[in-house]
DNA sequence: GCAATAGTTAACAATTCTGTTAACAATTGC
DNA sequence: GCAATTGTTAACAGAATTGTTAACTATTGC
C-alpha cells in the first residue's frame, strides 16, 4: 500500500489521532519545544509550568503514547528526550498535501478562494453556477 | 521575532491549537481527503459517513475557524474548499523539529534514545549519572 | 533504617467535545 | 405561493480532557 496515499488503516488512524491529540495543547508543545533543545528529566520539564507534577506527568503519558517523546528510567530519574517517530507521522501526513499546493490542483485552489477567476480545463467539479458572484 | 524561533506568541499558539485540534479527529481528516481531490458541498462531504448533517456541518465549522478550508456560499449551496493556510502553519510548526532531526542534535538524540553511547562535547545536560546503565 | 527525592496512580470536579433530534432560515423550482 | 432542498443553530446527553489533592512506590544518601 502506498504509504502516501493510504489514509484507511485503522491502527494508522488512531496513530494520527494520538499524534495530532497530543500535539493539539500548547503546554505538550511546549515540552517538545524545551526537550528540542535536549534531554530533560520530568522534574525540569515540570519546571516552566505553573502546574502541578501529576499534570504534566500525564501530559507526557501522551506524548510519550503518541511517540514523539521516549523516556529512559535511570533509578528514580526518568529522563526524556525527543523521538523522530510520530513526528514522521506528521510529515508523511503532509506530504499527501503537500501535492495539492503545488500540482495541478493549485490554480483551482487559487480559483475557490478568490470565488471566482479562471479555473484550468479538465478539472472537475466546477460547480460554476454562482450568478451574482457570492 | 523569528518565525522559526518564536513560540509565546498567544495568539499564533491558539492558531496551533486550533489546527492541530481539527486535525486530530479522523472524520476531519476524512474530509480533508476528501476535499483534496477538488471541492464540494456540505451534502457532498457529508456522504461518506454515518452521521448526521449537524454534526457534519459542526466539523467543518471547526475546520473553517483552523482556516484548513474555506467556504464559498451560492444561493443554498455552500462550496468548501481545502486552504493552504493553515497547513503552513503546521510546516512552519514541523520546520523547527526538522533542525533537530537533521542538526548537530542528532547524535545526541541518537545517544539518549540508546541510552548510552558517545554524546558530542559541549553540549549541556548530559546527566551522565547512570552507573549501572539499565 | 529512615528521611528526602522523583515520579506515578487514584479519585474527583469542571470543562470541552461529539453526537443526537428538533426547530429554524434561506433558496429553488413548479 | 408552497413544497422540497440545503444547511445551520439550539438543546441536550454521554464521553473524553485537564486540572486538583492525597496516597502510593521506588530510589537515594546519610
Amino acid at each position: 500500500m502506498d504509504p502516501r496515499t493510504q489514509g484507511r488503516s485503522d491502527a494508522r488512524q488512531e496513530q494520527l489521532d494520538r499524534v495530532f491529540g497530543a500535539l493539539a495543547d500548547r503546554t505538550r508543545r511546549a515540552m517538545l519545544d524545551r526537550l528540542a533543545a535536549g534531554p530533560a528529566r520530568v522534574t525540569e520539564l515540570a519546571a516552566p509550568f505553573a502546574m502541578s507534577l501529576p499534570a504534566v506527568s500525564r501530559h507526557l503519558k501522551l506524548l510519550e503514547e503518541a511517540r514523539l517523546v521516549e523516556r529512559r528510567v535511570d533509578g528514580r530519574v526518568h529522563h526524556c528526550s525527543l523521538s523522530r517517530d510520530a513526528l514522521q507521522d506528521v510529515e508523511g501526513w503532509l506530504q499527501q498535501y503537500r501535492s495539492f499546493w503545488q500540482g495541478s490542483l493549485k490554480s483551482l485552489a487559487r480559483y475557490v478562494e478568490s470565488g471566482r477567476g479562471k479555473p484550468r480545463r479538465s478539472l472537475k467539479s466546477q460547480h460554476r453556477k454562482d450568478k451574482h458572484g457570492r
